[in-house]
DNA sequence: GTCTATATCTCGATAGAC
DNA sequence: GTCTATCGAGATATAGAC
């Protein structure tokens, strides 16, 4: 029992470790251009090893997937300890601009996902990113409901839209202060967001 | 000369074709995942004889961003007629909902291209992208400084940069609702935008 | 359980007939 | 100018030795 106790645990430690390394590489080469061969260097694990962990490439993409929800639960997380539902945004949009660098370099981790598996024929993984993305429009809409603002799911479709937006066009131009300067901009707005009956 | 202008004249009338094609298919299926074949077909040319018009398939994606260039020149063009910065401004973000299907399906066809080629390792037409999108954005910020409103770079930067936004997440939750809903704010924000000194 | 070797497939690009 | 046949690179996935 301790024999296979420990044989899982080894083998889940390289799930993990290839779990972490595809995220990293799938978010800065992306899914197409990103070879099993890739993962497995980064990961410290011999290539046809990796079928014993995954079935298919695409099992990678969903552990990456997973990660990246697992991260921004997290984060999400960290921000409900804040006082107050204003705080919680204002930390979110801070987090944004403190990533500027990582989103200047390869755009939103899940933004560009869902951007490669949108262009997919077949129906692979479709949505799943759509999924992780609805995560954060759900814990928005709740910090806008919290404090009493009308149409809360518009104002959390207006944030999330706002960081997907700027993060692309950081991308795009390869230049971190277009997180910076929409970052304060949305900081202002959230502090000038009034509730309706004062 | 007659006939060599005809054959000129065939040539690059199938070197339209292929552009065209470049353009649509590149658009819904991405870069990576797009073949010669699937160009070829849709142009309906046969395979090889691609390689007479365009020497690599990247000089076929450099000419659907040329094409996306001219599209986006036609459009401004015909807003630059409207009466006024503003009805110029709101005529596009109207032209972005007309779009919202299109969008829900496929994403902006400048936006995702610039995510796909952000991706590459290599800087093969790092930047070409960008290029395209920094043209809307100069155009726009001659529209709101038209409008003698302060920092026009940085509203500028602020509506295109939800335009990629929306663009993103109606594709990511396959919701055209969300062009609608986004443009909708989005015009009521450029009615209310007034100058600094009154 | 771990890793090597390789089968198989697909695509970009080329050579050369017509 | 047009098209066919095919090469060669590189990828996923598998078979099987250890």
């Amino acid at each position: 029992m301790t024999n296979s106790g420990d044989r899982r645990a080894r083998a889940s430690q390289k799930r993990r470790r290839l779990t972490a390394a595809a995220a990293r590489v799938l978010h800065a080469q992306g899914t197409e251009r990103t070879t099993l061969a890739d993962i497995a260097r980064e990961a410290d694990v011999p290539v046809g090893n990796v079928y014993y962990h995954f079935r298919t490439k695409d099992e990678l993409v969903r552990a990456a997937l997973t990660e990246h929800r697992a991260h921004l639960d997290g984060l999400t997380g960290r921000l409900d300890r804040l006082p107050g539902p204003r705080a919680r945004l204002k930390g979110l949009v801070e987090e944004w601009i403190a990533q500027r660098e990582t989103a200047a370099r390869h755009g939103c981790p899940t933004g560009t996902l869902a951007v490669e598996l949108g262009k997919r024929a077949d129906g692979t993984l479709e949505g799943e990113a759509g999924a992780v993305i609805r995560h954060l429009l759900d814990w928005a809409a709740e910090q806008f409901r919290a404090l009493r603002l009308p149409a809360p799911d518009d104002l959390a479709l207006t944030l999330v839209s706002a960081y997907q937006g700027m993060s692309l066009l950081a991308n795009a131009l390869r230049d971190p202060d277009v997180m910076s300067r929409e970052g304060a901009r949305l900081l202002h707005w959230l502090d000038s967001l009034q509730p309706a009956d004062g």
